[in-house]
DNA sequence: ACCTCCGGGACCGCCCGTTTCT
DNA sequence: AGAAACGGGCGGTCCCGGAGGT
């Protein structure tokens, strides 16, 4: 039997299901990011892969399925790489939240500081109305503060993290920080003061330092 | 007995512009408010107030023009009511702020808590797409970031402040905390989890007083 | 009785019924002209002018009315000026006619071109609709023509003007070759081609001057 | 008894794209001609072919779009079929033209004259606000010169047309002459003035042959 | 004579989803 | 698994006209 027809397949652009799928989330990350759910537009993303409206209700059922499988698929990998990777088994939680916070602020865009972060634009923009929607972006972020908590609770054992810290108010307000900071400097477009921002925001982060004694 | 002519204005509905044009703006910050600005419909604003479309489009020239009047005439008085005026002459911002923070969040309601703060909404949802719009909430922003920053300064001055603390950048990161924390519980909508985040804020404003020295 | 307010009246803007009308009047010719009847815009015409809708309709019952008191008051002028005042009492008709025709088209800027003959363009529109404006357009062009085929009569009995010809046929003729030149000319908009056109239209009346007998 | 799947095709209404195309431009055709481009509605088309808004969308991605296909596959093939076809290598232009002027002008209904020629209004209506409509009807407006010119240069060679005649001017004033015609009908309704201004435009024509030597 | 305010309809565009067929 | 035709509805815009008031 001849299994040389999977070479071939690589080649032809049809009939390969999964790089369909992989392109319509792509495409639809960008679409959603840069308009918004209620502003992207089904029709626009077909056009811009080449997809046509059959094989898009093939992979998803609705336009809030597609929206659905780009926050498990597209964002929630990029929570687990920027924070949850560096926070796993960390004993100096601080130093990985200050250099994850200064080193994400770093490298963005000017189109990356316009659009925002993504999962906020979303919560802000469906969780009221949508309450599915909004239970699965709170799944992700529920993840990102038990990730902070654990590592702040860690901290504390080591000795890096003063005990009267809350390390669950702690991991929400942290939270809150990222998101407000991102989600004002869509507003002011400011690098400066984003920068001096920043720079309370970790004030504050070293804050919960244990006081030198001796 | 005296019919002044103030008591029959209150009688007649139509041919009254003011109220009109009053009646537009409330229903529309609601449907906003909502909503947001892409999924809010003029015709459920018309349909709510009983206004004809030739009459919102005598007062308003197009949906946009109506969020700026939204904005300008709904939003911009909470913001000036709740916070500046509280922090205007004060020499004592941490209680002020920690005052208001707190109190802002104990008399939301439930809707309120869903829905976020209105401002942060039409920020994340038209920031990055409507460039005036932006320079619309990004001057109520600046306005709220200054009169912090001042009073931080005028507390530093009467001693309620430490003096390492920089004013500009500790006013960016509250007026963040606070749409963060705003946000955020749009997603987990839990007091208690929004109790939690609160007391670390509070934690945070109280760890910018001066150390006691005795 | 002192009469001196008249002086002052000219003076202010506001309270001039006449003026107004005029103003009016003129600014409607320019809408019409450059996007058409339908395609004109009431609102368009009040902002360019600074009237009101109540003074529009004080004056003017309805569009259709303004655009009627175009035609009788910005247009008909124009081709009595232009065409019936030189045909008036000529002997020679074929060279008014030729000199009509070769000036107008010479006198034409750009935009004249590209707009094309006012009325012509009402007729297009509006003849198969608008039975009142058909009428009324007609009258125009009936005097038109009728003021051609007059010129061409005494042009005959001159002895400047073909025996054979039909003065009726050949105004009508005329007329139609008139528009005809406009309307193709807003087509290719090209100069040279017009120029052709017109040079085989001025063959075509040269063409009725009596055969030259030695 | 043979059933062909193309008696099978002729029951099915729906799912027959061509057909819905083609009912589209036919009916669309008639609105344009009878309402003039802007006064022509999309709704109505809508509800004389039974389409919907999804399907029309589907086929013509705009308002204008639909024109464009009108002009192209509705009267271009009219244009070709009445003018072109019987110029296309004739020697003897002037009949050719003669018939085709007469006999347009009598098998038109009383209808046919009060709508006009469909390029012509088109051409009156848009060429001035809309550059591309402009382009487009001016393709068939060069062809069609373009087609009595080299038909007259034919006739020339062939001895048949005066060698003195331009081909070019003449055939641009010939279409000027028929558009005219057609326009000036379009106001005067009368068979009577229209016969008058054909029979000089015969006379016109007629006025090209050489002159009979001998 | 003029003006603000308002009435209400109709327009085109675009949307998301479904069905039929290959 | 994908492609194309189609279904309808709702979106904001803008229009002409008139009523009430000065």
């Amino acid at each position: 039997m001849n299994m040389g027809a999977s070479a071939v397949a690589t080649e032809q652009r049809s009939r390969d299901p999964e790089r369909t799928r992989a392109r319509l989330i792509e495409c639809a990350f960008r679409e959603i990011r840069e308009r918004g759910f209620e502003g992207a537009s089904l029709d626009r993303i077909l056009a811009d892969t080449g997809v046509t409206k059959g094989a898009l209700y093939h992979h998803f059922g609705s336009k809030a399925e597609l929206l659905h499988a780009v926050i498990d698929e597209a964002i929630a990998g990029m929570i687990e790489e920027r924070w949850l990777a560096a926070l796993a088994r960390s004993e100096d939680p601080i130093s990985e939240l200050r250099a994850g916070i200064v080193g994400t602020a770093g490298s963005l865009t000017d189109e990356d500081i316009a659009w925002g972060c993504p999962l906020n634009n979303i919560t802000q923009e469906m969780a009221a109305t949508d309450d599915e929607l909004r239970a699965h972006v709170e799944r992700l972020y529920s993840g990102w503060r038990d990730s902070i908590a654990a590592a702040l609770e860690r901290g504390q054992k080591a000795g890096n993290v003063r005990g009267d810290v809350d390390p669950a108010g702690a991991a929400a307000f942290i939270v809150a920080g990222i998101e407000g900071l991102a989600g004002t400097t869509k507003s002011h477009r400011s690098r400066a003061i984003a920068g001096a921002t920043l720079q309370e925001f970790v004030r504050y982060l070293e804050g919960m330092r244990p006081l030198e004694t001796g």
